[in-house]
DNA sequence: GTCTATATGCGGATAGAC
DNA sequence: GTCTATCCGCATATAGAC
């Protein structure tokens, strides 16, 4: 076995925040070389190419998000209103003015999705969603009630994070995020 | 006064439809051309570089809809209800899931706007969204609740735009436009 | 106003030594 | 695994004829 030095989720994880700033197009190899602290040929012996990178990236958060959110709805000690203000933290950690918003939603906005190979991979991501908070919806709500106010809410918290971005003041995403909470008062 | 064979104007609407659906990093002078049936060099003739033309293409679309809307809220026959359900039809005229969806978020979410030349223009275009709706909520509500309705609204249509082009579908959008009409039932 | 030709640089990606 | 060197194509932009 030969010595690791740049490992290769750590380039991953390095890339997500490069693309998460500058978008994917406008993001060169040069750019993530810097960043990362390696040289430009190194990312291909890791990667195939640039879109395969970003396809890591996009999968690595989608798995994150994953993992986070299923422990915290299958925590039996919370209640659905506890499990709610559970996920608002998680978003207000994880989206920040100048970080970039989301990159899901970024790589929807900026690509021709009709081409993407990312398609998938954020369909799953935003389907999951979807399901978290119908879940939790379904304490208090039937079934196609409970779906909308899903759909409704991921479509107030990502404009919100749009208005964030463009204004650089959280208030947005803030804002839907204790709408929904309200939700299950 | 010498004979115009393609209008300035022409060019920058040919240029908003590309810019709308390819992005703006994406986007290549000639990809431009081709759509517009016009030389990579004649774009020089008109504007000082890309980033020039995307700003006409940008004020364009800030003043078409500024006009627009003017128009509706300040006639006089039609009620809040009235105008809140036009401003209705006006979104589901302009956005589609296949034309790109809304190029002024698309712009935010894919630029890093610290740099960006864009930022004006599209906040201009927000907080023209934002006091139209708020003038319409006024009707029933206090002025913050109204503030906060308009910036809601704005946020579940911006976020519905996009998963309308992630999905393929324009119900997000549409949802998005109802719930907006049952705050003024 | 519109064309051809082209300068110039950057981008993604590869070859091959170490 | 990491490096240097480099190929090649495309992108923005300009020069200058018509």
């Amino acid at each position: 076995m030969a010595t690791i030095k740049t490992s290769k989720e750590e380039i991953v994880k390095k890339a997500y925040q490069v693309f998460r700033t500058k978008g994917y197009h406008h993001t060169s190899i040069a750019d993530l070389s810097a960043f990362c602290g390696i040289r430009n040929a190194h990312f291909y012996y890791y990667f195939k190419n640039k879109e395969d990178l970003m396809l890591e990236v996009l999968n690595l958060v989608k798995q994150y998000f994953k993992t986070k959110l299923l422990l915290l709805i299958e925590n039996d000690t919370l209640s659905s209103k506890e499990k709610l203000q559970q996920i608002k933290f998680f978003f207000e950690k994880n989206y920040h003015y100048d970080n970039g918003g989301c990159i899901m939603a970024n790589t929807v906005l900026e690509t021709a999705l009709s081409e993407s190979s990312f398609l998938a991979t954020i369909k799953d991501f935003f389907e999951f969603l979807f399901a978290t908070l119908k879940l939790l919806f379904l304490s208090q709500y039937q079934d196609s009630k409970a779906q909308e106010l899903a759909e409704a809410t991921i479509q107030d918290i990502e404009g919100g994070i749009m208005l964030m971005k463009l204004y650089k003041d959280n208030k947005y995403l803030m804002n839907a995020l204790k709408r929904a909470e309200k939700l299950l008062d």
